[in-house]
DNA sequence: TTTACATATTGACATATACAGATATTTATA
DNA sequence: TATAAATATCTGTATATGTCAATATGTAAA
């Protein structure tokens, strides 16, 4: 995912700042976030049922955004279930949707 | 840019925010808009020194910066001049950072 | 231990995006 | 008008990302 630059002085910083935002940068991801604001965590099938998607798609996005460090999960028993690392992460939609106003 | 989805009640509101996202979510774009920070507006040339990539690849992210809303633009005799549409992109910089610490 | 359930992973394919080179456009100046 | 400078656009190609289908893994229950 990471984006290769010709551009060697290019700060790190903005390479790594990019990747984070690109976390955030699909509507699926975005909906799942929105639902976790709501109920605080919630397994693969329920939020299957909510988005209305295939499993492995739900999977997927949900590995990504755990492994961008958005998401906790704990599994138990069968089920793994998903939260919001912070609830700053919704500050970051509420502030990007007042910038483009 | 836009992206398909087979989900037809995934909410309008989530994908455009998700393209407002992907706006930003590229390292040379988040670069333009540092740079704005201090200098009120630069034109190509002088974007092109301080990021050393070619003037295409330059103008291209400015196109994709303008067309989304985040830059603004003046044309002065042969110079074309960006400027930051909104100040209000910097703190979406910082609200970044912190939820991902 | 077999079966069903919940989730993750893999691989093929399609699409989106980025980049580089060439060319076009606009404006100023000789 | 011819030329140079500044910027934009186009085109081919490489890479990244997303989707889907199939399969694998892990866990609980019969």
């Amino acid at each position: 995912m990471a984006t290769k630059i010709k551009a060697p002085y290019l700060e790190k910083e903005w390479i790594e700042t990019a990747e984070k935002i690109k976390a955030l940068a699909h509507p699926i991801r975005l909906y799942v976030i929105a639902l976790l604001k709501h109920k605080k965590e919630m397994n693969v099938t329920e939020l299957q049922e909510e988005l209305q998607l295939e499993q492995a798609v739900v999977s997927h996005h949900l590995s990504i955004l755990k492994s961008r460090s958005v998401l906790n999960c704990r599994k138990e028993r069968k089920n793994m279930f998903y939260s919001l690392k912070s609830k700053k992460f919704l500050n970051v939609l509420s502030c990007i949707e007042t910038s483009f106003e």
